[in-house]
DNA sequence: TTCCAGGAGAGAG
DNA sequence: CTCTCTCATGGA
C-alpha cells in the first residue's frame, strides 16, 4: 500500500460519485475501481489518500499517475473562486468542496459515453460492468473481483448481438463502430491527446455516434479540456432557469456560460451538475427561479 | 401505461 | 440554422 500526502482541497467521495466515472463502488470506508487494467483499491483520511493495485507497481511513477487521474496537481480553489459568481453555485461549490474532474483513460471514456447517450447512471454502470465481466480480463485485490475495459480491438470484432445482450440497446452500432474505427486507425487516440480543445471535439464528433454533448463530455473528463460544457437535460435546465430563459438554444448557453464562467467552465458545470443530484430539490424549476429572484 | 435518463442522427422546414 | 421524430432499455 501506498500513501499520498498533503492532499488538500480534495473530495474522493464526490470525485468518484459525481457521474463522470462509471466504475467505482464504494465498500465501507474505501472505493474499488479498475483503471487502466488494475483494480485500485483508494480510501481518504484528511489530507492522506491510501492507494492499493491489483498489480506491483513502481511507487514515483504511480504516485505521480494517481495525481495526474485525480487532478490532485491542479489549482482547483483557484478555478472555484472564478466560478463562484452567485448564491447559487456558492452552494454547490460549498456542498461538494474537493470534487475534481478526473483524467480517465481515452478508449474507456469514448466507449462509455456513447453508452450514456438517453441513458440513466445506475443503467450505465450496468451496462460497463457486464460488457467488461463478458469481454474484459479477470482481476482481483484481496478478494475484491472486478473485470478490464474491453480493448477496442475486442468490441470491434464481438457480433452486435453479444454487445445487446449486455443492454446497450440501440447504442451497440455506435459502439461497435467507434471500436472498428479505433482499430483501423481512422480515430487516432494518441493523435488525438495532442490536439486542441476544438480539434479534439471535431475530430470525435465526426464519429458516427458521437454528437456534442459526448464530445464534450469526453474533452473534459479524459482529455481535461476545462473549456468543455457538456449540456445534458440537467445543465439545460439549470441555465435555463437559473440564467437565461426557457427553451434557450444550445449555442446561447454555451455563450453565456463561457462569458459568465470563463476558462474554467467545466468544473463549474460539473459542480452544478452533481448539486442537483446531491440536492434533488436544488433542481425543481420553481426552487430555482426563487434563487433567481433572490428569495432564497 | 407512460415517462424519463450525462443524446444522436435523419429529415423537414 | 431550428424543430421533430425515432431509436432500446429498465426503473419509477
Amino acid at each position: 500500500m501506498i500513501q499520498i500526502q498533503n492532499v488538500t482541497d480534495f473530495s474522493l467521495k464526490y470525485t468518484l460519485e459525481s457521474g463522470q466515472s462509471f466504475r467505482w463502488n464504494r465498500i465501507e470506508n474505501a472505493y474499488y475501481g479498475v483503471v487502466e487494467g488494475r483494480i485500485l483499491k483508494i480510501s481518504q483520511e484528511g489530507t492522506i489518500l491510501c492507494v492499493e493495485s491489483s498489480t506491483d507497481e513502481d511507487e514515483v511513477s504511480f504516485v505521480s499517475y494517481l495525481r495526474h487521474y485525480l487532478d490532485i496537481g491542479r489549482d482547483v480553489p483557484k478555478i472555484l473562486a472564478e466560478v463562484n459568481n452567485d448564491a447559487y453555485m456558492h452552494r454547490a461549490i460549498e456542498k461538494l468542496w474537493g470534487m475534481r474532474i478526473l483524467n480517465q483513460e481515452l478508449w474507456e471514456t469514448v466507449a462509455s459515453f456513447i453508452l450514456s447517450q438517453n441513458n440513466n447512471v445506475p443503467r450505465i454502470r450496468g451496462i460497463i460492468r457486464r460488457l467488461s465481466e463478458r469481454f474484459g480480463e479477470r482481476l482481483t485485490l484481496a478478494g475484491y473481483v472486478d473485470y478490464s475495459f474491453p480493448s477496442p480491438d475486442v468490441l470491434a470484432t464481438e457480433t452486435n448481438e453479444a454487445l445487446l445482450a449486455c443492454g446497450t440497446g440501440y447504442r451497440a452500432n455506435y459502439l461497435q463502430d467507434a471500436a472498428q474505427a479505433v482499430v483501423r486507425g481512422e480515430l487516432s487516440l494518441t493523435a488525438m491527446k495532442q490536439m486542441s480543445y476544438p480539434e479534439a471535439k471535431e475530430a470525435l464528433m465526426r464519429q458516427n455516434g458521437i454528437g456534442e454533448k459526448v464530445a464534450d463530455c469526453i474533452c473534459l473528463f479524459s482529455l481535461g479540456h476545462l473549456a468543455a460544457l457538456p449540456i445534458d437535460v440537467w445543465i439545460k435546465r439549470i441555465f435555463e432557469t437559473l440564467y437565461l430563459r426557457q427553451r434557450a438554444t444550445h449555442r446561447e448557453i454555451r455563450e453565456f456560460a463561457h462569458s459568465y464562467f470563463g476558462a474554467g467552465v467545466g468544473y463549474a458545470q460539473q459542480y452544478l451538475f452533481h448539486y442537483v443530484h446531491e440536492c434533488p430539490n436544488w433542481a425543481d424549476v420553481e426552487h430555482l427561479s426563487l434563487i433567481r429572484h433572490g428569495v432564497l
